[in-house]
DNA sequence: TGTACATCAGTGAACGCGCGTTCACTGATGTAC
DNA sequence: TGTACATCAGTGAACGCGCGTTCACTGATGTAC
């Protein structure tokens, strides 16, 4: 749990006599940190409002001065968990071998972003599920649902489903994915991941993480293979 | 709903004082039925046992003579749901087009087992959610999760798994899936198909049938081009 | 610098809900003799 | 063929639960004068 300044100021001026102060002056955060540690057991379904507070250490109705319901509060839970999905496929990005070859960067690049994205599933599957669970309520068309809501952006500033358009529009520069396949690679790029992710957390969840792993290259492997430009 | 034997023969013998048999004689599949019902509604979450008993017209108690408990009937949804499943794969198998071929035919029945996947989740979402979670709940490994529960084959007695392996035989067979890609190839394959029907279902939930069409075959194509061996 | 007062951010009790499950029971069925 | 009786398949009332949300409220804050 981070600290604010006008918690710290608040902690200090009354915190002393063993009290908590009345105001808290920092409530939202706290209930959606707390909301994100609810989700992370047991995912969006373990959202339960009366629980949050309780946890956070305030009355149920304190909760209605931030969210107008329970489900404005999980759409927060959902920003969190889609910015950290965002971020896992960052470090992937980040940790991509250096080379001077730019379709084998590219490559690899469209490859970390798949790892990314499925390591974040199956480090964090209550977080994956919630943001996954997400569009299924919102209301919003194509559109609106690909960009993300706003909130879930990594430190890039793009969404997880713009940092796969990035990867692919990269193999599209170097000649690697055909122009005309480029709209449908998104597609099958991104059913792959979630569908190996679903996968792995379900259906393989028996699976030691080595093989594991051996099953996540050889996916993106065979899915990555069908993206290229047939010679 | 259908009427077996025992139910006509307690109808007539009592049906026409106006009145309901005290012995319903065929209540626990009349249970599952609506049970069925609801979950084509709202999915799995949507199976709630007093519901269900209301349907049917019997006390919620006379369910516990035919299941243990709530997981119990679930469980017979999903296996309802999964036979569907497989009977909408075997059905587009069956409108295959001829072809003397056997490379054609081995390409076409890969793809009409995964266009009869994902038509399925978009005919019936709210059955494919309640088989496709099923394994999330069930304690077995891999290899009893990969079969099947056993109630859920489709005409042919195979499992929805079941006729994806054995597609992919096919394209081994002839010749057009490479031996060591054929472990990795089940996982992609169904990584995708199913990954696909979240995202119709989902994140592209607005577009128009025919764009939808289109998608699903263009990912196909990619997908199952990813698997053939490499020239 | 002090004070009145609007506003903000909490409290605590209560409402109504519907759930899964258990209990002691009763009505219907079928079988042994 | 008739009847006693074990067994099966239901009933109805109740339990305990925890939920999201609303209501009338109070304590704390900050701002105008």
């Amino acid at each position: 749990m981070k600290f604010t300044m006008s918690t710290l100021v608040l902690m200090t001026a009354s915190g002393a006599r063993g009290q908590q102060p009345y105001h808290h002056g920092d409530l939202r955060n706290a209930l959606v940190q707390a909301a994100v540690g609810l989700a992370r057991e047991g995912g969006p379904a373990a959202i339960v409002l009366r629980e949050v507070a309780r946890r956070v250490g305030v009355s149920p109705t304190a909760a209605y001065r931030h969210f107008n319901a329970l489900p404005e509060l999980i759409e927060a839970v959902a920003d969190v968990s889609g910015a950290a999905l965002a971020r896992s496929m960052e470090a992937e990005l980040g940790s991509c071998p250096q080379t001077d070859d730019p379709r084998q960067a590219a490559w690899d690049r469209m490859r970390a972003v798949g790892r990314g994205y499925v390591h974040f599933a199956l480090a964090e599957p209550g977080l994956f599920t919630t943001t996954a669970s997400r569009e299924r309520r919102s209301a919003g068309g194509v559109g609106s649902a690909r960009g993300g809501g706003g909130g879930e952006r990594g430190a890039s500033g793009l969404s997880p489903w713009d940092l796969l358009e990035q990867a692919l529009d990269d193999m599209l520069s170097v000649g690697m994915l055909a122009a005309e396949d480029r709209e449908a690679a998104a597609i099958a790029a991104w059913a792959a991941v979630h569908g190996l992710s679903y996968l792995l957390l379900d259906k393989l969840a028996a699976l030691p993480s080595a093989e594991r792993e051996a099953v996540i290259d050889a996916t993106l492997d065979l899915v990555g293979r069908g993206l290229l430009v047939r010679d």
